[in-house]
Formats: C-alpha cells, structure tokens, sequence
DNA sequence: TCCTTATTGATAATAATTATCATTATCAGT
DNA sequence: ACTGATAATGATAATTATTATCAATAAGGA
C-alpha cells in the first residue's frame, strides 16, 4: 500500500524531532497522529480530549508540551476563527491560506497565489508601515454541508 | 473645541446602548473610554489593567460584562494575531481589514478596495466550497517603530 | 426627588494553562 | 540485545482567565 500524505507528514516530523536531538516519544506520536489525521484545526484541549479514545494516552501536560516543541519546530500553525481561537494544523510549505467550513469546521488550505502586491503597495504609501507579511482566510461552506 | 473621532464614537456607542433600552453606567463608560483612546488591541484583561489608573474604576466581571454587551451591539470586533488573541477593536463601517505592527502593536483600519473576486471563484470552483466572507490582514511595522 | 429594576462589586466556581518533581522510557554506545 | 545517562512523562499543584451568583447600588423615567 501507498504511503498516505499523513503517514509522510508524520515520518517527516519525526525526522525533524530526531535531528533535533529530540525523542520520538509515545505520547508525541499520539498527539501527531491526532493532528495530522484530523480535517478541522483543533484546540489543544480537543486534542487531549481525542487522545482519551485510545487505550494509553498522554497526560494534558504532555499535550501541552508536544504542541510547544511543534510549532517551536515551526511543524504547525495557529488558525484563527472567529468562534474559536487557536486552532492546531500542519504548517504547509510555501505562501498559502485557509479556508474554513463555519457548518463543520473542515479547513483545507489552499495555494495563495493571488496577486495583491499592488494594494500593498497603496497601503505602505498611505500608512508609512512596512508591510512584510499578510493573513489571508476564507470562510464559507463546504461542498458537503451544502447538500 | 471640535469633538474627536473618538469622542464621536462614545457618544454613538451611549445613543446605542440608550436605543437598546440599556444604561449607560460609569463602568460601561470607562470600558469605552479605553477601548475608544487605544492605539492598540487590547485583550480584557488589559483593558482592566488600564482601568486601575483611574481613581475608581470597574470590577473585573464588569469589564467582561461590559465588553459581551458591545460585542452583542455589535460595536466591537475581535482582531487576531500570531502571538496574542482576541484583542478588542471597535467595528468599522463597511468592508475593511487590519494591519498591525509587530514591533508595538499598533493597529490601523484600512479600507477594502483590494479585488480578489476573481480569486475566489477559483477557490469555489476548485474546492467546492460557497466562499461567502473573508479576513485579511497585515503585519509590518509602523512608521514610528521604522526610524 | 422617588421608585423600579438593571447593573454592579465581591467573590465563589469553573476552565485553561503552566510549573514542579519523582518516576519512566528513549536511544546512543557498547 | 543490553545498559546507562538523561530527556521526557504523569500526577498534581499553582497560576491565570473567564463565568456565575447574589445582596447592594445607582441609572433614569415618572
């Protein structure tokens, strides 16, 4: 069998974690397993809460401490919603942003290839900031609430 | 003297608040106040920090109390950045975005006339999804933090 | 000015996050 | 495979943020 995109996600981290002189530990892969099996950025508590399913599951503490060690990592983001902060997903290479499911909170991220240096230009002009980077978020409804 | 923006915007908050049939409180002024003088996001709690400068000044449950009700209004708006969520901003009329500087947080409203129509309809056609509202925002540093 | 009652302040309760430390388990080096 | 040094964990205490409770207060119409 083909190795998915999340088994490559996970291998990946792994690698990073080790060439990082840090331990693949238990509770560490259940937390990524978590995050990269899930399609809706979750909160850290959601991911302690998902971990409970299993039989052996990690303490909240190591939770907390694995999402730390990732996103110092730089392996996962924040996502930002209006309804519910701080949501946990895989950082993806290159300029993109996020599109969200406000019925079921499914996000994909999507290519940012949308041209907007000519506004930001206008808005240095008008405001004297600098600007060096941008959020870009959609929300909507995905095809599968929409039946 | 001619009356400020911002004290145009706490004289239509008090019409407001009064229009809704709800009282305009000194604590619910003093929250406005601050709100309405920042140059900044604030979070709640800052908001209540700042309040303590003042000689009397509202309790903690009301500072929340307050802001629950001016999010009800509608007259506030959650602003989200990397590194502290949920800063307090009053809501600006019509379609417009953010843009914060990193270095001390100050936060300009700039107006929308950005077209990225053409890029949503891809989006929707690519992913499925009815794209119906979007965020952006700008991060740089501001012309006082740039000399 | 008085009266009704919405609102407040003080604080208890809840929830979320971080810190502490003895015990456990990873993995480099045999 | 086995062993040992120590990074990491789990359990829990401490801290911080937010929400709920309720008697006392004050806003604003009559």
């Amino acid at each position: 069998m083909e190795p998915s995109a999340k088994d490559h996600i996970l291998s990946s981290w792994q690698d990073t974690l080790h060439s990082h002189g840090f331990r693949v530990t238990r509770p560490r892969q259940q937390v990524m397993e978590i995050i990269t099996s899930s399609t809706t950025a979750l909160t850290p508590q959601e991911i302690y809460h998902k971990s409970l399913e299993g039989e052996r599951f990690p303490g909240i503490a190591s939770v907390y401490r694995t999402l730390e060690l990732l996103d110092k990592l730089g392996l996962i983001q924040q996502i930002h919603q209006p309804g519910g902060c701080h949501g946990i997903w895989p950082t993806v290479e290159g300029h993109n942003h996020c599109l969200i499911c406000r019925n079921c909170g499914q996000m994909k991220i999507i290519e940012g290839n949308e041209d907007i240096t000519g506004y930001i230009a206008r808005i240095e002009n008008q405001t004297g900031y600098r600007v060096d980077d941008h959020w870009l978020q959609f929300f909507g409804t995905c095809s599968g609430c929409l039946d």
